[in-house]
DNA sequence: GGAATGTTTTGAACGTGTTCAAGAATGAGT
DNA sequence: ACTCATTCTTGAACACGTTCAAAACATTCC
């Protein structure tokens, strides 16, 4: 049976991330892990083909938990920057125990090579999952955002939400506090500055600025 | 006399700076540099604390080629779109040499710890530097920016500069033609975004977001 | 049962960044 | 010229991530 070796494989991932959180990136070795998971190194290579996969399995993980709390905290909330905070903070909620691991994190992920870039191939089931959130919040709110918007929108915020988790890692504050505060503080505002779509003028400027989005993107095609 | 350990040290940082260049970041091992330099290991490390510090190196010089480029191609500019391009396409052109190495470089500048994060104390002068050019832009230019917004603008482009960087480091077009792209779009829409600050409506959002940035930014002292 | 095939596990070995005790070279003071 | 302290230089050694041939175990088929 495959229940063996699943066993095995769930062992030396629940003993990394374990690891990860209680004493770091760094210090947690594949040497410790084996150790620790009563395993050899080479089979834990066997099931994880590099440290920077036992990341992805955290990124997995997370995200996971990312998607059922937002949805729980999105419940009931109407309006547009009610929405995104309740995304942006249950997202925060959940990275919170990896936060002294962050900087090693992203440090990790920005690498285009690795498994665990949120623009790379290998983590287009995590980030069309984290892209689905912005999209539900978007969707949802009421008012609604304006028609020409909506396509973009949801994209355009979860790029804003990997600067937030940037912000997040260079946090320094108790608890992450200015990062809350910057949520807090720019919710509203997104909201706001959306709604000015509707002015005559600032129309012109929010269309080209779809076009350049839109212009830019095609072309990486 | 100092120069036979400066020559030493300039020899190390050359030869390592070179063969960043010619055959990338992981490949040019602190072995190699000192093979290649006719060193040993240790001598090395006597001058150049960690791998990192030698990336400090290239860092500092790729800057000071920026600070001078860019006030070559801001002479005579007079609007702000145009200057914006101007010290953004000169970011890109003397960054281009290294365009292979960006996203080891990017890894290593984003750790926190590191003395090439562009946010760090290690590189405040490299820093300083480098605002000091969009302050020039912002500053120089005509019609001027809106007094309320000139303080803040220079910080935020270099922000922005940022995110180019790191878009930049993405991009696996041509000569990086896309990059290229953005700048051109932007840069006018920004300019643009900005005059809208007189409509009365507007103001009001630009004031909060000004607001919000300086809140953020005090809480961190 | 037993061979053949496939899956899982092992631990030694490699090349890496980095450290450090020891030694060589240099310079200052007498 | 001769100390003595300071500055440079060396190369072996360490822990790390990773690889891999070989062994152990499991499964399938006759």
């Amino acid at each position: 049976m495959a229940a063996k070796s699943e066993q095995t494989r769930q062992l030396v991932a629940d003993v990394a991330l374990k690891m990860f959180r209680e004493i770091g990136f760094e210090k947690t070795t594949m040497r410790a892990i084996a150790q620790e998971a009563g395993v050899s190194v080479g089979n834990a290579y066997y099931y994880f083909a590099s440290k920077d996969e036992l990341v992805q399995e955290l990124y997995i993980q997370v995200q996971d938990e990312h998607a059922v709390t937002a949805a729980q905290a999105l419940e009931g909330v109407q309006d547009l920057a009610g929405r995104l905070k309740a995304v942006l903070h249950t997202g925060v909620d959940v990275m919170a125990p990896y936060h002294q691991f962050g900087s090693d994190f992203i440090a990790t992920a920005i690498r285009p090579s690795s498994p665990v870039n949120p623009f790379g191939e290998a983590s287009t089931a995590a980030r069309e999952a984290s892209l689905a959130i912005f999209r539900s919040a978007v969707e949802g709110s009421s008012p609604a955002v304006a028609k020409k918007l909506r396509g973009d929108l949801p994209e355009l915020l979860w790029l804003a939400y990997m600067g937030v988790a940037l912000f997040w890692v260079y946090d320094k504050s108790e608890s992450q506090r200015r990062t809350r505060k910057l949520i807090d503080g720019a919710a509203p505002l997104v909201a706001r500055g959306l709604s000015l779509a509707k002015i005559p003028g600032v129309s012109k400027v929010f269309d080209d600025v779809l076009g350049l989005v839109r212009s830019v993107k095609e072309d990486s095609e």
